[in-house]
RNA sequence: GCUUCGGUGGCGAAAUUGGUAGACGCGCUGGAUUCAAAAUCCAGUUCCCUUGGGAGUGUGGGUUCGAUUCCCACCCGAAGUACCA
């Protein structure tokens, strides 16, 4: 019998769904097992076979966890809003609630063709009302908040209202900018309800904030640090400017410590932490205030480098300082408002080509140097950032490139404090190797000594002190975008109120026009229906907002990180309508043990989830604060792009080797016009694209050779291969066990279909090892001893390998142990049932398809998985002399375990060797072409 | 610039973590089967002279009886990040 994988793998399909085979329940005697891929976007071009890589892995995982006897939670859903949704569907016309649909039938419709067991029952999408419900309760909870610094953990709000009740904000001095905030209890019972409501929202962890923010004109919405890569978008990579709006930040920048020491204790990629550990940015240094000469004010600047103090020279301030205004004296009122006219239009782009210009102006304004009690100027520039630190540094050229380049530029002194070394050239920038001089009471000091000495005394005097900084801003969530969560927020004479649980979901309203604008006003502003009823507690007309009881609702939406930021609980009781996630079921499952995804996530959705799980962890929701104990990240599989060469000026294009001496530009085609051996499909090319149709081709020896190149696989850049296709011809299962087989699951890697082949006919040829004849026939005869010997191999590999993720050695393994067993014409059902159990996470339909026939009433996914016998891998050995560092040893033609019994029979016929054996008790001898190599002791 | 990860045949890659480098697969070469093709099977395939040797894991050093693996310096590639004081 022919091995008929397409009918195999639509009956079994059919049978696991039908039977309900991967659904899970919350409870078992079993210990549990959560494995979770990184949820997909419908992008609406489908799956190409890049994609399905990362979940083959975690399904093959899931599986032989199942065998393993382990209650296994493997669900899947969509992250379906957000920006990607929504650019696709308004650059095909259509509504994003319409184009996400039928984006996800079609991403399930592939899905199912590879045979994953995921537990559908479970699915989720992040833009069902039913689910963002939840999502607009936790933004509820985080405006409820506030982050005590004490116990350091979120709490309610309202402790901090009976709090400032009783005594005021004193407790919190030390957090404040200027002592002018210090209220006590009397002040706070008299405030109005407007400054109460101002002075809580700079507590809350959902608050408002009319700072500068990250635009995008092109998408119409501002973005998240995170989402701006080199100043421009990071989905459709349009350029981003700087724009002062009003807008909802998520306070992360208070779990800044917490998220950075608990990744030690996560089994996450090295590279990943590292990339968050940066991201977040932690310095250690010391703020230190600077006499303003003339104005009753201090200037604090924060700096790392306490040592260097004596070597400043001036200060600067970022061009948005608070004081700026007061620093600036009359005669240079002009200069600086022109400078600062001049910046405010630069878009993040032309800062960051801008940073090797030097721009900044003088303010008029003197400092008092805290020590040596000089005048040095105050200086304004952009090479300050605002948002870092205090706004302002003190400027040391010669120990700081910038501050160096800032001087030569302007004119400023610079002042050498290191003994003996030159800085006529550049500023030096080490941490070591240097003794201070010009430095006062640290001349003469090192490093570790001068910094240590200049800290107390700054301390002492009072003028400052050490202070921990980190570069994480807090999160922009506002977006003036549609398609998202609409912010569960209504305002009464501008002032925020939230919606309750029981008033929610506050749904998405229809509008008639979904399309960003350019101005920054939100499309929920088209609705007409989009204003909060208190009294009735529903959403009603906007003609109708001037009644004593409705107001109008927030009009901007949350990010698409704010769905994917919890998803993971709601995978453990989806269609739960009370609360996000039953208790018991967050008890049973806990966390995930195993997280598959990209990399590309590091500082978005895997840092904003740490902050999720954190918070909701304080609040007693969640029992743990990290919620995926491991992660891998799968590395990209790539694309082989194709192109052929024109010569320029011309319509004519010549084969590949034919380019010699001629000017040519290369145009990428459609690989679906190129064959395995790069040969172009000439007439097929000319006649589905027009543009081809009047050009010349030049072949070589008959044939049009076209160039290739890997890169990423994309639409776009006509490289995809879509795996219904490869499920066409090969089978599923060989295109799960090729996608393994590529190479390690970590790293990126170019798809050949070519390969395939091979993993294909290992599957044949497993398949005939159950057919005599063409008749299905497995003998009850005990095997030989060596096709044991090769199954106890093959199960200790493999399950050695998939416990290290290792699954494309394992897969080698595979092909070894049947490429044995089919010379040894081996078909004993005591060697093919252990097989197929352990086959059947890499190719399930094959597996269950010989397992029924071999006579098995049910499903091979509860089948125990095998455990190899050791004694069988082991062999006697016998020991002969040989010569080992000049001494006549002994030999044996394998390494052995000397542990085990078979040592006995072991002779040692030289008394030398017996007695050093005696004194070592070694656990294993390595003798290879008759020479000891290694004696493990 | 800084941080991290890598560099092994024509290609994707292995190497029990210091022990016969190149397992397994692709491709290629030859052969069998076939009217023919597909499929299948067998043999060979790191490189160089070839009876037999010699060289070989980016380069140059070092440690070791022994190094793809450990240490130092350098070269190349990928990813992240960047006026963060």
């Amino acid at each position: 019998m022919k091995y008929s994988f397409l009918e195999i793998e639509k009956k079994w399909q059919k049978f696991w769904s039908d039977n309900r085979i991967y659904e899970v329940k919350n409870s078992s005697t079993k210990p549990k097992f959560y494995v979770l891929d990184m949820f997909p976007y419908p992008s609406g071009a489908g799956l190409h076979v890049g994609h399905p890589l990362g979940y083959i892995a975690s399904d093959i995982f899931a599986r032989y966890k199942r065998h393993k006897g382990y209650h296994v939670l493997h669900p899947q859903g969509y992250d379906s809003f957000g920006l990607p949704a929504e650019q696709y569907a308004i650059t095909t016309g259509q509504h994003p609630k319409k184009t996400t649909s039928d984006n996800i039938e079609i991403y399930r419709s592939q899905l199912d063709r590879m045979g994953f067991g995921f537990d559908w029952s479970r699915e989720i999408r992040t833009s069902d009302p039913e689910y963002y419900k939840w999502t607009q309760w936790i933004f509820i909870l985080f405006f409820n908040s506030y982050y005590c610094p004490f116990d350091n953990k979120a709490k309610s709000i309202d402790n901090l209202i009976e709090l400032f009740k009783s005594e005021g904000n004193l407790k919190f001095k030390s957090f404040l900018s200027s002592d002018d905030m210090i209220f006590d209890s009397k002040d706070w019972n008299n405030f109005k309800k407007e400054s109460k409501s101002k002075i809580l929202m700079s507590y809350r962890l959902a608050y408002l904030s009319d700072g500068e923010v990250n635009w995008c004109e092109e998408l119409g919405t501002v973005l998240a640090n995170d989402e701006v890569i080199n100043g421009f978008s990071e989905r459709g990579g349009f350029l981003v400017t700087k724009k002062r709006i009003k807008h909802w930040c998520l306070r992360i920048s208070k779990y800044a410590e917490r998220l950075l020491s608990d990744l030690e204790s996560i089994d996450w990629p090295e590279p990943l932490k590292e990339m968050q550990r940066n991201w977040i940015g932690k310095s250690k240094g010391v703020s230190v205030k600077f006499k303003v000469d003339g104005l009753k004010k201090n200037i604090e600047v924060f700096t790392t480098r306490p040592d260097t103090i004596f070597g400043t020279t001036f200060l600067t301030v970022a061009p948005e300082y608070d004081l700026l205004n007061e620093l600036t004296t009359k005669e240079n009122e002009a200069k600086v408002n022109d400078y600062l006219k001049s910046i405010s239009g630069k878009s993040e782009l032309e800062r960051i080509s801008d940073i090797k210009s030097v721009t900044g102006v003088f303010t008029g304004s003197y400092a008092i140097h805290p020590f040596t009690l000089e005048k040095i100027p105050i200086w304004v520039s952009d090479y300050v950032i605002a948002s870092y630190g205090t706004g302002a540094v003190m400027a040391v050229p010669s120990g700081d490139q910038r501050d160096y380049d800032f001087a030569n530029k302007f004119g400023l002194e610079i002042k050498n404090i290191f003994k003996g070394i030159d800085i006529s050239k550049s500023a030096f920038e080490e941490k070591s190797n240097f003794i201070l001089e010009n430095s006062d009471f640290l001349d003469n000091l090192s490093f570790s000594e001068a910094i240590d000495k200049i800290i107390s005394e700054i301390e002492k005097k009072e003028i400052g002190k050490s202070k921990i900084q980190y570069k994480l801003r807090d999160a922009i969530f506002s977006r003036q975008r549609y398609w998202g969560e609409p912010i569960p927020i209504y305002y009464i004479d501008g002032e925020p109120n939230t919606l309750n649980l029981s008033d929610l979901p506050l749904e998405l309203p229809e509008v008639d026009n979904f399309l960003p604008t350019k101005n920054g006003d939100s499309p929920l502003g088209n609705s007409k229906k989009w204003a909060w009823d208190i009294r009735n507690k529903n959403v009603v007309q906007n003609d109708l907002i001037d009644e004593k009881n409705v107001f109008p609702l927030e009009l901007n939406t949350m990010p698409g990180w704010a769905g994917s930021s919890w998803y993971f609980y709601r995978y453990m009781d989806s269609n739960n309508k009370d609360s996000f996630a039953s208790k018991d079921a967050i008890e049973y499952w806990q966390r995930i043990d195993l997280y598959l995804g990209g990399s590309e996530h590091a500082t978005g959705h895997l840092l904003y989830s740490r902050f999720y799980q954190k918070f909701l962890f304080d609040l007693n929701i969640l029992p743990v604060n990290e919620y995926a104990s491991k992660l891998i990240n799968q590395g990209m599989i790539l694309g082989n792009s194709s192109f052929i060469y024109r010569e320029r000026g011309t319509n004519n294009f010549y084969s590949k080797n034919l380019i010699k001496n001629k000017k040519v530009d290369k145009i990428r085609i459609d690989i679906s016009y190129v064959d395995i051996e790069n040969k172009l499909d000439i007439d097929n090319l000319k006649n589905s694209n027009k543009s081809f149709s009047d050009s010349e081709f030049y072949s070589e020896n008959g044939s049009f050779i076209v160039e290739r190149e890997h890169e990423k696989m994309s639409k776009s850049k006509f490289n995809v291969v879509n795996p219904d296709d490869i499920c066409d011809q090969y089978g599923a299962d060989t295109l799960r066990m090729y996608e393994m087989f590529l190479g390690p699951i970590e790293q990126a890697k170019p798809w050949s279909t070519r390969g395939i082949s091979g993993v294909y006919s290992f599957l044949k040829k497993f398949w005939n090892l159950f057919f005599l004849n063409g008749e299905f026939q497995v003998s009850k005869d005990s095997p030989s001893d060596e096709s044991l010997k090769i199954l106890n191999q093959t199960i200790k590999k493999v399950s050695n390998d998939i416990e290290k993720f290792s699954l494309n050695t394992c897969i080698s393994s595979f092909m070894i142990c049947i490429n044995k067993l089919s010379e040894e014409k081996c078909n004993s059902e005591s060697v093919l049932r252990p097989l197929l159990i352990l086959i059947s996470p890499f190719a399930p339909h094959f597996a269950e398809e010989l397992w029924s026939l071999m006579g098995n009433k049910k499903s091979i996914v509860d089948e125990p998985f095998p455990t190899h016998n050791e004694s069988i891998l082991i062999e006697s050995q016998k020991l002969y002399p040989v010569s080992f560092n000049g001494k006549t040893r002994f030999t044996i033609n394998l390494s052995l375990d000397l542990n085990n019994e078979e040592i006995e029979e072991i002779i040692l016929n030289d008394d030398q060797t017996k007695k050093y054996l005696d004194n070592r008790k070694p656990k294993k001898i390595i003798i290879v072409k008759g020479k000891i190599i290694n004696i493990v002791v």
